[in-house]
DNA sequence: TTGACAAAAATCGTATACGATATTATCATT
DNA sequence: AATGATAATATCGTATACGATTTTTGTCAA
């Protein structure tokens, strides 16, 4: 027989994963900041292990865009610029109107009252911090109907990739209001089935957040 | 003074990247097909290093769609469906699109003059192995003025992606004659400032190959 | 012959060890 | 005192070695 490998894959626990997961939950946070180094031996100490999960685990980060490598010199938590942002919003508005346009031609009432749960549980969520993560599961939620795992993939990076920035608006109750009456709008929409609404009303929630963060790093930049 | 790195990247000779190099090239040429087990023992002998470098240049081409890993069984070279296919052109037309619409207004004389000699070299290159690479570089330079680096990276792993199979189309020479039309056409309108007209173009210019490869696809299939 | 089980081989995943490179500290010189 | 060269230190990058998991091979009974 020729030479092939039966593609079934299997649960194991991965220690490279789980440093992976680890660091990035903390980078999201803020826990680390942009520009910390993040030596080798120092996170195999922490995590009990050699050097060689640690570097597979941040060669996985630095595919997502969270670490910068600079060779022979080590990893930093990588840093965005207001111009990456506006970069990475512009990329986040042609991929999830793709996702949302796709998507709703099959969204089924399940996904409708699931995602009209989520809004709930974010109004009554207190910890702001968690605020990020039931942001992306709602948008998620939206696209998963597509069926396009890839374009999933890579907008949770993009998402992934602003949300430590936005942790700073969330904070301010006002934005977080602004943001959820944005959302419900979308979903109205969905429901309706008016897809061109939806995706326009999804542009511009996604456009008025890019445009707040950038102004906002622009203004600390100075 | 607190921890920080002078992001000061400097050129040294990364083996872990020459791999990854390699084996890209490898799987784009079609050397290495689909399915086909990646030994990281047999990768080091050739290579004469240790499998550790071998590992992560295979996470890094793992990050970029070319192969798949199985945990405690290797991996392989990815194989593409004619679904992942076309999700892969949808999520280029949408990121494409976007990298053309904002680079028009930045596009020099000499962008356009370089183009256009790239469009002269691809109708004189015998060596149909390196149409795929020149087609890139001809969507690149059009690309570029719109200074979105992060874009272009990702545009750049999508085309990577369904090149490999592209190859297959690109020998039949009524394909390339018609690419190169559009090409042209392409071209024409960016050089006239018509951004509306030459984002449709290339959006029907894409939808054409993917059309073409996805029927292609699910014929071998059946 | 077929199927189930066990032993053997192959391959992966990771720890340890060490050389290479970069950064910091020390000291002589102007 | 400032500057530049040199030594000491820290950190990275990779080879070697070995245990863990998986796949294959071999054996035996039904």
């Amino acid at each position: 027989m020729p030479p092939s490998l039966a593609p079934l894959p299997k649960a194991a626990p991965q220690i490279t994963e789980v440093i992976a997961n680890t660091l990035r939950a903390e980078i999201l946070q803020g826990l680390l900041k942009s520009n910390l180094p993040l030596r080798q031996d120092e996170i195999a100490e922490r995590f009990g292990v050699s050097k060689i999960p640690v570097r597979e685990a941040l060669y996985q980060l630095k595919a997502e865009g969270l670490v910068t490598f600079f060779p022979n010199r080590g990893a930093v938590v990588a840093a965005l610029s207001s111009a990456e942002v506006d970069e990475i919003y512009a990329m986040r508005i042609a991929l999830e109107t793709l996702a949302l346009r796709r998507a709703i031609p099959h969204l089924t009432i399940a996904n409708l009252t699931q995602a009209e749960a989520l809004l709930d549980a974010i109004d009554q969520e207190k910890a702001v911090a968690q605020w990020g993560e039931l942001n992306w599961e709602f948008h998620a939620l939206l696209y998963q109907p597509a069926n396009l795992p890839r374009l999933m993939e890579w907008v949770r990076i993009l998402h992934i990739n602003v949300a430590r920035y936005l942790v700073i608006f969330l904070v301010g109750l006002e934005y977080q209001a602004t943001s959820q009456r944005e959302h419900r709008a979308i979903l109205e929409a969905c429901r309706q089935g008016q897809t061109d609404i939806a995706v326009t009303l999804l542009e511009e929630h996604l456009q008025a957040a890019a445009n707040k963060l950038v102004a906002f790093l622009q203004q600390r930049a100075s």
